[in-house]
DNA sequence: CAGTGGTCTAGACCACTGG
DNA sequence: CAGTGGTCTAGACCACTGC
């Protein structure tokens, strides 16, 4: 059909050949040759690649051409990461999902008090705008590559004076201190839960977890009750989409 | 400053007016407007329109204008769809979350036999390109909107014959009719398994679930189990990311 | 330095929306 | 019908890569 825009074509045949015949990393013509193979201007040819670009399927390299993308490995993180054995193994729940896939972890963090954002202030069960506890996290590998921008909100009548005003939370992290905070109160830490939405991030967001063109952002907003239904702590965490895939457990109730 | 290309600048002042002023739905400038505003080419400025369409963050419609984008009603799914106490009301998983929502659902189902791919074979514990009952389902609103695209695999030697191999599985819909076939054997419907991925669509599966520029796919592959950890049933569904929120109850065990 | 993608222009014509 | 976005061109110059 040659009324579809001739952009499309281009587009069209190439994800063909990328999503048949086409190993990772291999070089696609460049614009100017595929511009001369289907006579058509260098724009159309380039709105063609941004298309492909936009879905995700290819690399451009400024200077060197452009490639079929490879599928970064990915982090598999199950529900097992907030377990109890976990913590007492001394990891919090990012360092044991790195250390499982066998890679040096990074932390930065910095810790502050603040006003707490609305959205948040809902799940924790505080005022908007009050001041909390405010962990931020950047999260990577040892090698640079950041991989979760996380940020922690704490009730302060919970935590202030605590380890978790520290940067370092110690051995078994937030939750660990959480739990031995609780016990003297005759309370527990009972349960989580996930909240998960999809959207594509702000320039700003990509450029912070070095995100290729075309990958979306995955949101978890975790809320930490106690055993009597209280919110203990939420941690709002974005994650590069294109490298974590998330598992739950379901029993049958 | 002026440094950065001219369309990232004209795609930053829009954004920020996006993001902190402009009401949803709102109209912007046409692009010959814009391009005498900015001094620019139209090309360039509908570069800078490109970017903020792949961000999500407007709709573009032809011989309209371009507005600022409003967020679809979110669907809130939480594992309690998959709860007995649902299907002994009579409810499927999606027929459950529509009706909490007070919409009226449709959904069109296609039934045959064929065979597992291999992504699906290694879950369902099978040989790849075995034989299995597949049951494909475009699900939405009554009014056409489609909100998910879901393929299950069953075996055929647990469901050859039964009421799954039907378009209507009845009352409870398909895993209540399991736990009906497994209850003589004396087994029974255990655990589900949810592992959540996320990407851009395909030109297809964009038609498909009528997709906005710059909306993401949500990936579900949920695999049912029996009481000794055999899979009987994996659902592969893909549904709109800006229409879903997954949450997950996970207790501090 | 040759080759690649990145940015930009001025103008043309088509296709669609809405009054 | 006026106004909007959609498609397309031919050519220019810049910025980066890799030999």
């Amino acid at each position: 059909m040659s009324d579809r825009p001739v952009y499309r074509q281009i587009a069209d045949q190439v994800r063909q050949w990328i999503l048949s015949e086409a190993e990772p990393g291999t070089k696609l013509p460049s614009e100017r040759e595929l511009s001369q193979q289907y006579g058509a201007s260098r724009v159309t040819v380039r709105q063609a690649i941004a298309l492909l670009r936009s879905e995700g399927l290819i690399d451009v390299e400024h200077g060197a051409g452009v490639f079929v993308r490879a599928r970064p490995p990915v982090q598999r993180l199950g529900q097992e990461r907030l377990s109890r054995s976990n913590r007492q193994q001394g990891k919090g729940a990012f360092l044991a999902d790195l250390a499982a896939a066998g890679r040096q972890p990074s932390i930065q963090v910095d810790v502050r008090r603040g006003p707490v954002p609305t959205e948040i202030a809902e799940r924790l069960g505080v005022q908007p705008g009050q001041e909390v506890l405010i962990r931020d996290r950047v999260m990577g590998t040892s090698d640079g590559q950041p991989l979760q921008l996380a940020t922690s909100y704490l009730p302060l009548d919970l935590v202030a004076g605590t380890q978790i005003e520290q940067g370092d939370t110690g051995t078994g992290g937030t939750y660990a201190r959480l739990e031995e905070i609780l016990e003297p109160k005759g309370r527990s830490l009972a349960r989580f839960r996930e909240e998960i939405s999809v959207r594509m991030p702000l320039p700003e967001e990509a450029v912070a977890l070095r995100l290729a063109a075309g990958v979306p952002l995955i949101r978890v907003v975790r809320t930490a009750f106690d055993d009597q239904d209280a919110a203990l702590e939420v941690c709002d965490t974005l994650m590069a989409g294109d490298r974590y895939e998330l598992t739950y457990d379901i029993s049958n109730a």
